[in-house]
DNA sequence: CATACCGTCCAAT
DNA sequence: ATTGGACGGTATG
C-alpha cells in the first residue's frame, strides 16, 4: 500500500518535473517541496514507496555527487545509474557530477 | 505516543 | 580536509 504522504508527494512531483538530462540535490528539491531537510528526501528516496516510478537516480547530493541511492555510494546498481544518466546526458565523473551546469534548479526553473 | 534509525547538511576544528 | 553534531521525516515498538 503507497503509504505516501503529502511530502512524499511533493518528492513525487517534483522529481518528475526533472526533464532528461538534468540533475537536482536533495537541497533543491526540498526547497522547491518547501521542505527544509534534504536528509528526510534521501531517506524517502531510499525507500522508494513508489519506486522505480521515481528516478531517483536523478536526485544528487549537495556536493554533486551521487552520494548513493539505495545505501550504497560504490555498487553495482549504482554503476548503472551512471551509465542511465550519462544515456540522459548527464555525465558523472568518479561518482561526482562531471557538469554542474546540468543541475536544475526546481525552485528557480 | 515515544523511541530508534536513516541519510544528508551544516558547522567546527 | 576531516570529523562531529544537528535536522527532518519515517518506521516501528
Amino acid at each position: 500500500m503507497k503509504k505516501v504522504t503529502d511530502f512524499q508527494a511533493k518528492v513525487y512531483e517534483a522529481l518528475k518535473l526533472i526533464p532528461e538530462g538534468r540533475v537536482t540535490t536533495y537541497k533543491l528539491l526540498g526547497k522547491f517541496i518547501d521542505c527544509k531537510s534534504s536528509q528526510a528526501i534521501g531517506q524517502a528516496l531510499k525507500k522508494n514507496p513508489f519506486a522505480p516510478d521515481v528516478p531517483c537516480h536523478r536526485v544528487i547530493k549537495t556536493d554533486l555527487s551521487i552520494g548513493g541511492f539505495y545505501g550504497e555510494v560504490t555498487g553495482e546498481k549504482i554503476t548503472d545509474k551512471l551509465k542511465i544518466l550519462s544515456k540522459e546526458g548527464v555525465i558523472f565523473e568518479d561518482g561526482f557530477l562531471a557538469d554542474e551546469k546540468q543541475l536544475i534548479d526546481l525552485a528557480k526553473r
